[in-house]
DNA sequence: AAAGATTGAGTCTTCAATCTTT
DNA sequence: AAAGATTGAAGACTCAATCTTT
């Protein structure tokens, strides 16, 4: 059995306690401004930055490493007041072409104005990231 | 408005997208060898550690970053199989003191069977941490 | 009033089964 | 059969209200 040793447990428990702690005072700040959370936002920028293609369910899923049936019921709640709309595939009768409408792009902005300041005061405002590696090059080699 | 840069929403991007993926192979592999959640473990280890004093949960919560009606249901479920036991506080009427039964003890003991080597797989064997400063030293640095 | 803890109701997530199209 | 997507039922989480003790 291989057990990890002391550095490698010190990285897993600051990763978990770091993401719980900084993720909480994101979403609290969505929250208090009565904006819906973070997962809309991801949803969204996605559709917009597909503009015109049409992206699906099954490659949103990827990009945001949801379960399929977690993807379908978060597309529901987001399409039910109006952010986005589903519509049937042209090349494929299983699939569905998603899209962004006039307000959920303007949602999306809301939400910016609220997200943006709330990484950098979570994330932006605590690191000195000049000195040495930068954290997002360490953190990717996880992802490997 | 503070918006933040792009290292800093790299950053933000990479932590969120890691946690999710790391955390997911680790509770993956606990699933699959039919053993409870990471939650569970973080509670059993930090009673085993208090052990003889009675820890109480709202020390509890606040180790574990958890809101007071969660842990309250997390401590239910645990309780109702046995893991721990709850008991009247003897000096504080309002509270409890929290124990880890013997079944507690050996359940830890099995999840670290699964839990080690899956965090040495999804994190130490990613990591080349001599060089450099270390991962878990920078992730410190969000928490201040 | 504040601190410690619980609870009903509503929402979200998860599991497993299902359905349709490829 | 595999891929894309959905769904009922069960479990877990959240909000707000509650209860007891300090």
């Amino acid at each position: 059995m291989i057990l990890p040793e002391p550095s490698t447990k010190r990285t897993w428990v600051t990763l978990l306690r770091t993401h719980r702690q900084v993720l909480a005072s994101v979403e609290d700040a969505l929250k208090s401004a009565g904006l819906p959370p973070l997962a809309w936002y991801d949803v969204l920028l996605e559709l917009e930055r597909s503009k015109g293609q049409g992206i699906r369910p099954f490659e949103l899923q990827k990009k945001l490493l949801l379960p399929q049936y977690g993807m379908s019921r978060l597309l529901d709640r987001i399409e039910k007041v109006a952010l986005i709309s589903r519509k049937p595939c042209d090349d494929d009768g299983r699939g569905q072409q998603l899209s962004i409408t006039k307000r959920g792009v303007d949602m999306r902005k809301n939400m910016w104005r609220i997200y943006g300041p709330a990484i950098q005061s979570a994330v932006g405002e605590k690191l000195s990231l000049t000195e040495g590696k930068e954290l997002s090059e360490l953190l990717e080699k996880l992802q490997e």
